[in-house]
DNA sequence: GAGATATTAGCACGATCGTTCGTTCAGTTT
DNA sequence: AAACTGAACGAACGATCGTGCTAATATCTC
């Protein structure tokens, strides 16, 4: 009976450290985790700072659970939408596309999160750096699982890496976003679009699968 | 004759500011422009705070010249030492390959400089920024040319477009770099040197072409 | 030597940082 | 109504930030 009734509370304690954690991501998406102050956040959102501060009881501890709304973020906007993609070669390039339109939509006002706080936190040891390793290895298996099952279903040639074709696939992706936000331009996405084709038409037993099939807008398809 | 008779004042100024910079890089490729502190600055080289500030002027111009140094290392690391080697696919490989160990020998202790900082300013407006964009584009062009050059002298397919095949080459050896930094794990590197040479290969008209034989260690070279 | 010049030190400023403390107030429980 | 709980506040702390001054110290010119 740890008597889960509501408790109005707990219950606008957590509304405020959404608001937080919601801010938190943007700054964090375009200055880096380490330019998450709590007075700015307080004095953003019309608090105090010891309020936001009792929060997350320390600073740290602020960039983790940033990151886990950033992770949560993500996979919303990215992962979940192509659950309904067969799995397989089209829910690789699905991923991919899903991806791109992620970072073009600056679903995060800085581009991708995960670039921004990855290259901050890649050489310093600690909690952080642990915690985005494994949100890192986790995009990582995303992509090589659906992958691998395009091989299982024939789709790959069976001497294609998944994981190989996984890390270039997100290096095309990665650096789309960093060129499109560094020089304000859209024509790395295009490249993007391009070149993810080119690989995995490269390693398909068909190049003329459908699910490589061009797609200019909407679904491509006219009946 | 602008008398540049050596004046031991402005020399000593000069040693003790590229003293700075030394410092200021490696700090910045491990943790950010923004953590370049100058009384942080001062006191790991046993100077004064108002020293070390007097040789800059302002903390965006001690970043800015720490940019300027950084870009001067990177170039000596990766693009200097393939001057001698012939013009076209050769030089494209060997670009690749330069800057593999750049990133792997750590030049910066804490990976590429410039994947690091890039990240931190790509999307803050400003002088930081605009000279990040700058290096960004110059090494892009770099290896862009090194390709145009091998197409122009019929080693690339005439339908490659140097562009898309010099932003998917440096797409790979930048994401090698994140992903060995972060993991602190080497495979990356080793998945990059397969990938590199799977991108040339595939948009060469020669995938034999002694310029993209395998070299498993030194220069392969038997007399 | 004297005088000009450029580097460096010393000191202080206002601002902001993360953190701690005691208090206030709304909501829950008895 | 009284007792308790947890969120949020306000004030203050020591530290560090970037940035100005002024003075001391080298070095060059004459």
């Amino acid at each position: 009976m740890t008597g889960p009734t509501t408790d109005g509370r707990v219950l606008r304690g957590e509304e405020t450290r959404r608001a937080v954690l919601h801010r938190a991501v943007a700054i964090a998406s375009v200055e880096g985790l380490e330019a998450l102050s709590i007075g700015r956040l307080a004095t953003d959102l019309g608090l105090s700072k010891s309020g936001v501060f009792a929060g997350f009881g320390s600073k740290e501890e602020l960039q983790l659970a940033t990151v886990r709304a950033a992770r949560r973020i993500f996979a919303d906007a990215v992962v979940v939408p192509v659950a309904d993609t067969p799995p397989g070669l089209a829910r690789a390039r699905a991923l991919c596309e899903s991806w791109l339109a992620y970072s073009r939509d600056r679903v995060f006002p800085g581009g991708c999160f995960f670039y921004e706080v990855t290259a901050e936190f890649d050489a310093r040891p600690g909690a952080v750096r642990d915690a985005l390793a494994a949100c890192s290895r986790e995009w990582h298996e995303t992509v090589t699982a659906a992958l691998t099952d395009a091989r299982a279903a024939g789709a790959l040639r069976p001497d294609t890496d998944p994981g190989d074709l996984a890390f270039a696939l997100i290096a095309v992706l990665e650096t789309a976003n960093s060129q499109a936000v560094l020089h304000d331009d859209d024509t790395p996405y295009q490249r993007a679009g391009r070149l993810l084709l080119r690989l995995l038409r490269a390693e398909a037993t068909d190049p003329a699968d459908p699910a490589l099939a061009l797609r200019t807008a909407g679904t491509g398809d006219a009946s």
